[in-house]
DNA sequence: CGCCATTCAATTGCACACAACTGAATTGTG
DNA sequence: CACAATTCAGTTGTGTGCAATTGAATGGCG
C-alpha cells in the first residue's frame, strides 16, 4: 500500500486524472443515450427499438444471415439476440427456422413485410442527420475517430480476458 | 427500382444516408459498449458497475447531493437512479436519508467506506487511458467533437418532445 | 463405431435505461 | 385556511446487454 503524498508533485495529478476520465467516459455514454432518444422518437413510427433498427439494417443488406453472423456484424450474442429476434418474429419483419445443413444454426430471413419496412426506413438517416446538424462529410470522419477508440478498446479488453493471455497486472 | 434520381441536386440519396446511418448510428452503439467492456473489467476489482462508478464520480466531488441533482449531473431519473443507489446502499458505500427541510427529497451521502474507495479509484482513469491509446489532446478534441453531437440530439429531442412545444407552437 | 471437444441458440440471472404511474410533500392561489 | 398544481422519489413493465449455463448437434480422433 504506497502511501501517497502528493501536494505539491508537478506531474499530472491523479485527482485531475479522475475529472478528465469522468469528461470522456460520461460523454460517451451521454451521446449513445442521446442518439438513443432521438432514433426512438423516430423509430416509434415503425414500431421498432433502436437496437431492433440495427438488426433491420444488416437485414436490409444480406436479407438472410444465421443469428451467430448477425450476431458478428452487430457485436451482440445469443443472449441479446435471442429475445430481440422473437420480438421482431412477433411483429411479423422475421422468420426464424433452424437450418436443415446445420440443425444448431438459426436462418433470420425477412417477411415481405420486413422488406417493405425498408422504404419507410429510407426517410430516418435523413431525419437523424438534420438532428445533428453534421453533414455527411462531418459524420464520415467522426465516425472514422470513433471506430479508432472501439478498436483499441477491444484490443485491449482482448488483451485482458481470455484465457490465452495472462495479464500481468494481476488484481492485487 | 427505388433510383429516384433528383435532377439538379446533388444532395445524398436515400440509400447511401441509410448505409452512412447504419455506420454512425453503429459505431457509437458499438463505441459505448466497447468502453462499458473495459470498465466493467477494471471495476470488477472495485466492486462497481460503469453507471455506479459515474455515479461515484460525482459524490467524489460533491460529497451530499439529492437525488434529483445527481440526476441532472448524469441526465438520468429517479427509474434508474433509485434501485442503483440501494445497491450502492447495500455495499455500503453510500447512505440515503429524507431530508428533514424537504421530505420529498433524498440526500444521497458517501460512507467512510464510500470516501476510503476513491483512493483505489484513482488508478481507473490512467488504466482506461492506456487502453485507448489516444493522448489527453486527442481525447479533449474527441469529447469536444461528441459533446457537439449530444447538444444537438437533445436540442432536436427537446423541440420533437414536450407538451406544450410543438414545432408548430414554437416560438419564432 | 464410440467418445469427446467444440459450436450453436436458447435460457437464466443481474444491472441498467426509460416511459408511465403512484403517492407523499410542497407550493401557489384565492 | 382550503384546494389544485407541481415536485420529488419510488415502483412497474418493457427492452436491451452481458456473463454463465444448458442442451442439442456437429466434427475430430482413435
Amino acid at each position: 500500500m504506497a502511501g501517497a503524498s502528493y501536494p505539491g508533485s508537478m506531474n499530472t495529478p491523479d485527482d485531475d486524472w479522475l475529472r478528465l476520465d469522468q469528461q470522456i467516459c460520461f460523454s460517451l455514454h451521454a451521446a449513445s443515450r442521446a442518439f438513443n432518444g432521438v432514433y426512438r422518437q423516430i423509430l416509434k413510427d415503425l414500431g421498432l427499438t433502436y437496437p431492433q433498427y440495427l438488426v433491420m439494417l444488416v437485414l436490409w443488406e444480406h436479407d438472410e444471415l444465421p443469428v451467430k453472423k448477425l450476431g458478428e456484424h452487430l457485436r451482440l450474442d445469443s443472449g441479446t439476440l435471442s429475445p430481440l429476434l422473437k420480438r421482431l418474429e412477433a411483429a411479423g419483419l422475421v422468420r426464424r427456422e433452424r437450418s436443415a445443413r446445420d440443425e444448431r444454426s438459426v436462418e433470420v430471413r425477412l417477411t415481405e413485410e420486413g422488406v417493405a419496412l425498408r422504404a419507410r426506413a429510407l426517410q430516418v438517416p435523413r431525419r437523424i442527420a438534420s438532428s445533428t446538424g453534421f453533414g455527411p462529410e462531418e459524420v464520415r470522419v467522426l465516425r472514422a475517430r470513433i471506430d479508432e477508440l472501439t478498436t483499441a478498446l477491444d484490443a485491449a479488453a482482448a488483451l485482458a480476458e481470455p484465457q490465452g493471455g495472462s495479464p500481468a497486472t494481476g488484481p492485487s
